[in-house]
DNA sequence: TATCCAAGGTAAGTT
DNA sequence: AACTTACCTTGGATA
């Protein structure tokens, strides 16, 4: 096992526990199985764990991470180097405070950034954040979690580390080898044969999330629709939290009440014209990042 | 203890 | 192209 500490000094304002249960990722859990129960000020101090596949241009392997915030730090655990795998994972390469200050003044999102001041978004793997978001369907969050968590248990590879056995999220072709039966049996309900499906269409090659990288926005959601159990949300959320699509803002229950409570002018109809309106009053190219914040400020009541 | 309802929507069928 | 409706399951609310 490795294991090291990254400072955040270096980093700048980062809050963990924020970061990966805002509802932003399904793909990590927290060893104390309370994840999104009880919420902390700042960081948590809990850990946190996942199995990362391979990444291009990151990592080569399937690698186990853990990672808990401690003061000004990040202590990690691992089958290899974290260092990259975090950086990549939980987004430590942005510059924030530029980020943030480049979305528009708004009072709803200096409330919620000032809520969840360090909260980023993450880079998830695409194809586990694609599935997940097919799950999310009229779903809450604990159970788009546990479903996920349900998948990487059933059909997923293990990986030790340190004594302990950690499930992999599926590959795509490993669930494209399930039944629709046997993805209803952990509850998945109507989104079972999307789920199979989907995996299907990837594992065969007919189609792969990552080619809309290089795609102009607009042009990379609707390839993305092409999956089964995929509408314009369901894209949105799988540019914004794993595609680097960063101006992306994902038209869900929480977001549509904001529009219509403080922003009812940019309700114009369709998706594609509301979505590009609140992108434009929330700031244009990090809109995805002030989606985040207010989605989770609403959530978790903060009005 | 029973019933009802909503939860980060999408696909298929009608106008 | 815009507008309905059905869809699985379950935790929490209401009676």
């Amino acid at each position: 096992m490795e294991s090291g500490a990254i400072p955040l000094s270096s980093v700048g304002a980062f809050d963990l526990q924020a970061t990966v249960e805002s509802g932003q990722t399904y793909l990590w859990d927290r060893a104390d199985g309370n994840m999104y129960e009880t919420m902390s000020a700042h960081g948590g101090d809990h850990w946190y764990e996942t199995v990362v596949p391979p990444i291009d241009g990151v990592s080569d392997e399937r690698a186990v991470v853990r990672v808990r915030q401690v003061d000004d730090r990040l202590e990690w655990e691992s089958t290899t180097d974290a260092v990259p795998l975090l950086t990549h994972l939980l987004r430590l390469d942005d510059d924030l405070d530029a980020i943030l200050g480049s979305t528009s003044e708004l009072p709803l999102l200096e409330r919620a950034y000032e809520a969840y001041r360090g909260m980023r978004l993450v880079r998830d793997p695409p194809f586990p954040c694609l599935v997940s978001f097919i799950c999310s369907a009229q779903m809450r969050v604990s159970r788009i979690h546990r479903m996920q968590m349900d998948m990487a248990d059933a059909f997923g590879e293990t990986v030790a580390l340190d004594g302990r056995t950690y499930s992999a999220f599926p590959t795509p072709e490993q669930l494209a080898d399930r039944t629709e039966a046997e993805l209803r049996d952990l509850s998945l309900g109507y989104r079972a044969p999307y789920v199979r499906r989907t995996a299907e269409m990837v594992a065969d090659g007919e189609a792969d999330p990552a080619a809309v990288r290089g795609m102009a926005y607009e042009d990379a959601r609707e390839y993305l629709t092409r999956f089964v159990g995929v509408g314009d949300k369901v894209a949105d959320c799988v540019l914004l939290f794993s595609l680097e699509f960063l101006e992306a803002v994902p038209l869900d229950t929480w977001i549509r009440t904001a529009i219509a409570d403080y922003y009812p002018e940019c309700d114009a109809g369709g998706y594609a014209e509301t979505s590009r309106a609140i992108r434009e009053r929330f700031g244009g190219d990090y809109a995805g990042y002030a989606q985040t914040y207010v989605f989770y400020y609403l959530r978790a009541g903060g009005e």
